[in-house]
DNA sequence: ACCTGAACACCGTTCAAGT
DNA sequence: ACCTGAACACCGTTCAAGT
């Protein structure tokens, strides 16, 4: 897919996103934004699910970048997941809450993402419950899901806690 | 809201959503399978968006009370959670999904349906975090968000050891 | 009191037609 | 090769009009 125009097509798509949200992810918003009508998008990209594979796949190979940067320590890694998230709070749900179209997806991204977390498990399992934790946290934060006083330091502190020994 | 032509609404609401997903929980798709036009229903219901309060509160109460009647077990809990979330996977994610209208639910809801959390942990800061690491395991699996051959049982099981001691 | 069609401002996508 | 308008099958919502 990547031609020229195709890749300015996940660019502002991206800016569209992250900027005003899903809903102006739209295949006329982001036409209007590259000056066409968005019948002429379908000669760069074959369609809205194409744009947002390409986001997703940046968007887990930042997170896991950024993850890398704090490996080791289950803290550090905790606070690295959560800025990530909140920094980019609409192409993490983008990235979280739809099936992960692992076909179309660079080998090995899904398992490099994950491999900071392994490391400081004790097993797959508690990696994959250490992961839902913390996606559960940052997922409710960003749906305005807790309580306006809630706490959610002292919260992250405890899913921290109740993982380490 | 509720004279009798909302209180159907609601009902049958209920079942497009839970028979066939939010893609189907339309004024349109409504009003046709309660043998009207999308703009008849407003003269029952204020807009869609009390609809989904209405779904919210009932999924609400249903999911407490059936936290309720395995009281007192961390495991026992868990297991209740996601066995509700499970059997409801559309009505869970309307629920998780977006801000809580809190002025518009009952009072004291969200406070009965967190209760058995609250009584199996150290304090809230230790509830929110197991309520998020429920939700964050129930919200992976329901979008398909696991490895096909991820143990989901065994990640469960991590879980609950995790927060216990 | 209740329901209607028409309309408005949107979606994703296809397709014949223009340059 | 690239872009277009028109169309199709959808959204939520408003409103004047009908009974």
């Amino acid at each position: 897919m990547p031609e020229a125009r195709a890749a300015e097509a996940v660019r502002v798509a991206r800016g569209l996103l992250e900027a005003e949200g899903e809903a102006a992810l739209s295949m006329r918003r982001l036409a209007a934004a590259m000056g066409m009508r968005a019948p002429s998008l379908y000669k760069h990209v074959p369609d809205k699910a194409a744009l947002e594979v390409a986001l997703i796949a940046a968007g887990l190979a930042e997170a896991g970048a950024a993850m890398d940067a704090r490996r080791g320590s289950l803290a550090g890694l905790a606070a690295a997941y959560r800025e990530w998230a909140t920094a980019h709070p609409h192409l993490y749900l983008l990235m979280t809450e739809r099936p992960l179209p692992r076909e179309r997806l660079p080998a090995g991204l899904e398992a490099s993402a994950a491999a900071p977390l392994l490391e400081v498990t004790r097993d797959e399992h508690e990696a994959r419950a250490l992961w839902a934790a913390a996606h559960g946290l940052v997922a409710l934060e960003l749906h305005d899901r807790f309580p306006p006083d809630a706490d959610l330091d002292a919260a992250w502190a405890a899913l921290v806690a109740a993982f380490t020994r």
